[in-house]
DNA sequence: TATAGTACTTTCCAAAAGGAAAGTGCTATT
DNA sequence: AATAGCACTTTCCTTTTGGAAAGTACTATA
């Protein structure tokens, strides 16, 4: 009888993928990166921007997300404390996944609704 | 005093992207996609090549992605019955996507490490 | 007949995620 | 003095996820 034939390693592949999805996976961390892009840094205007995303979720994911340094918490000691969140230059690497992602999931709207 | 500065919108972008996420969001979706991708069929065999991944997410994992015409399963009757999974040519759409996560996974791997 | 392999399913249970609602401490405005 | 806004935190509770382990039904091989 032939020897089994073995699986295929796809590791090299799976490993830098599961590395990715650790940082970003998750239902909020993109939206909120993608918020703080194009401007907002008010925690109520971040919150505002995102649909359905509530205040426990928002607190939890921005400090995960400046932990992995693609978002920076700034606290101005102005009259009134003010708290701005920015986008980190690091986070610039994250574009070309933000854009393949809304490309697909537009793409794939498509898919659904033609059938 | 000046009138409140509304948020910026950014559905646009995160709409498309909360799309995509629903469909390949998770631990365990890309791996198996990958590992099929590579050429890996056989159940144990996409097991095996994806560490812990335990044989109840596996078949989990596999009907949705099943449900969402990104693999195929084929049952062949032969003298044992033999079920193999496909990538699907819809899958094909997902290739800029698991590349840019790789890429990124690699990069933030150097990032973490050289800090 | 006994063992092993394939492709799962089932059970049990602990941990994590997720949402609604209310509360807090501060300041600015009326 | 009362109200409102900001940036959260806290509590409570339900749902989901996730893993370990065992079980099942089938067939092929020794």
């Amino acid at each position: 009888m032939a020897a089994k034939k073995p699986y295929l390693s796809c590791l090299d592949s799976v490993k830098p993928v599961r590395d990715a999805l650790d940082v970003i996976n998750g239902k909020w961390k993109l939206p909120i990166i993608i918020s703080v892009g194009v401007g907002n840094e008010r925690f109520t205007d971040i919150q505002d921007s995102i649909p359905g995303i509530t205040p426990k979720a928002m607190a939890k994911e921005l400090k995960e997300l400046e932990q992995h340094k693609l978002i920076q918490r700034i606290i101005t000691n102005d009259y009134p404390v003010k708290i701005t969140y920015k986008w980190t230059t690091y986070a610039n690497t994250l574009t070309p996944i933000i854009d393949a992602l809304k490309v697909w999931g537009l793409k794939h709207k498509q898919e659904v609704f033609n059938k």
